[in-house]
DNA sequence: CATGAATGAGTCTTCATTCAT
DNA sequence: GATGAATGAAGACTCATTCAT
């Protein structure tokens, strides 16, 4: 591996572990054993790091969300095979979330991409859910559809910071990170077509199986 | 009012309209035209005012969130007059939830007492839910009363943190609030009995048209 | 002497002896055995510090330069006693010429300052060799007044500058200085009314005999 | 041409327009495409390309003030040529006198070239003067030839630097060198003999036309 | 109660220079 | 000749905190 993606490697696992505002350029520097004047010949400051983290995050988001049209979608497994991965994102860059509105209020630019990805999330999940509609899976009011994009992306992005902070140790087991899956499944329930109850309940049993699995804590 | 006390509201208003980290010791001195060596005779560091604030924060949502029960609870416009004022109190503590993870990880101590006030506030939350339950209001079945109750707790708690990241300016209207009050009514709606329907339609109309009337932005 | 005073003066020396851009600000506090955070509380940065040497320089040059008029200003000495204090001036702020420059590019509010007093400073001398013309002293034609102060100006500003890089040792003896009023007597020497050629002579003299004088090497 | 000499004209370039303590190996080596390593290849270091652009300025300066001597010299136009040369010279490297105790205090074997080029300089200038006393152009007193040639090399040396200080766009026009021509004419102009003043006034009056024609900045 | 000067470790960043390839 | 990654000492500046008065 490259040392410039190192650096944005450790950065990011520092950052995820013990907040971004308590990570330096020489703390990442000295973790990979390099000099500081290394980082920064790598990149120019703090914020371009961050900024190269988000199109990793932006990226990793659109591979995993990707809206699945036709015979595919026909099944919620699917979808929810990608919630399962999004949650994993979630994860990943928790850092992120973690500090929303610090990194973002500070670097107007970074905000912009970050409105951009936002709103072709919003308009992907708003899709798939209108897809899910009209194959009878779910029964979402129209006006009701957007609201609960927010609602969906909302519980998505804060989950785990949300978790973290529901115990003294700030690390999350991956379970948790199942349970978030099961919240979202949850938050679906009522609008899912009578008939497909129980496919939703296999589903959901599913998750809250993993969920009650002990795992090893992720590092926070 | 008391220095001490001036303190406290000064280090509240400048956390909550720059963030925490970006408000040093000595802006908070000179924003009251003191001196910090008065603000430390207050005050043992930075972390004591935290407290201090926290305690206020823990104090005013008792205020707003004691459970009501007996022949006031029949009426969900009781408890939605609840909700208006916890969003009220997300609005003003909005810098703690801004940076949740770093304040509480850095202080055990307060964590401690932030998971008893979380604590404290569930059981009233799923009681009230319950109640609700009890007087035909809702029918939530039991085991989805306690993760609603965390949803509903995430909800509240990061509505303003992440409508503040929803736009490059990071003050957001009153309207906005208002708007999340409507968003829970929503969370809830699928569980409201049929009858009750029509009730529930006003209070959210009422809701929604608050979120649609302009009003001047707070000052993030 | 308070805190903030002996830091201006300590630059000020510094800068003189070794460069403005070879003393850092934390040399300044190790050279007063200060923390570089005291340097700190009482300037924000070090341009403001020079901001503050160069309001001194301004003072000075102003008190060492207020033009005399009326019968005072009849003798030549009186003014020439002038010359000799400014001279001094240029020698305290030698450092300010070294890197004309580089200061005042990098910082306009200061640029806007020194075009202000070089401007007050022109029309003064202006208005003196007019009044010397008017009593018989000088017979300078009109329309070369404003290059004359202009040479007069770029000799007395550039002197020790010049003279400073004329020999490998950096420091100039204080008849270096006496030397650069005799020169300026030289560029007025022609403009001279014949009958004052004595009078003239003996300043002259006067300033020749003192840069004749061995002295102590000031410390560039 | 040559990758050293491409090196040596980019820095000479950024030296002048942004000062040389601005300008970094490294910029260089951007402006030019090529690496900081090829630059090292080629010089041991910085000083080294200011010791070669030294060079280059000792033989334009040679070049432009070889003292003719014989027939051509009767002509006052053919030294006023070269003073004209010389200005330019003084353009073209004015990032050596903007900083000139910085650059040579730094480095004494540099310095010892300076000197010996002031002097050999000097001794030109001297001679000039004292051809043209002979063919009666100039009358200059003895023992005023040597503080005249002095006050003549400032005046050519700072006159760049001193004018780019007297607004706050840096650049400086091509007319503001003539103009420092023509103060040069007028510094000599009281020692012109009688008859000669005719001839003066031209070349004066060319001079002066010359500053009043708009130009272009020179980027400084 | 209050002042305000002082501390010092720490932050981000720069840059001349080196060196393996 | 040339590359470009790497070094490390140094620079400007910050800030929670202390303490004599």
């Amino acid at each position: 591996m490259k040392t410039k993606d190192r650096i944005v490697a450790a950065a990011l696992q520092l950052f995820n572990e013990q907040g971004e505002a308590n990570v330096t350029t020489n703390h990442i520097a000295a973790h990979l054993g390099i000099s500081p004047g290394n980082l920064y010949y790598h990149f120019r400051n703090k914020n371009d790091i961050i900024h190269r983290i988000f199109q990793q995050y932006a990226e990793h988001l659109r591979k995993s969300f990707t809206p699945v049209t036709g015979p595919a979608s026909a099944s919620p497994a699917v979808w929810f095979h990608y919630l399962d991965a999004i949650f994993y994102v979630m994860w990943e860059f928790r850092f992120f979330y973690a500090n929303l509105n610090d990194i973002l209020h500070r670097d107007p630019e970074l905000h912009k991409k970050y409105l951009a990805v936002q709103r072709e999330l919003a308009v992907n999940l708003q899709a798939l859910l209108r897809e899910l509609n009209a194959q009878q899976v779910l029964a979402i009011p129209d006006q009701e559809i957007e609201p609960l994009t927010q609602t969906l992306k909302m519980v998505v992005s804060f989950w785990v910071s949300y978790q973290s902070a529901q115990s003294l140790d700030p690390r999350i087991s991956q379970a948790v990170l199942y349970e978030g899956v099961a919240r979202v499944l949850l938050l679906l329930k009522p609008y899912f077509h009578p008939e497909k109850g129980a496919e939703l309940a296999k589903l959901s049993e599913h998750y809250q199986a993993l969920a009650r699995t002990p795992s090893d804590p992720f590092h926070k």
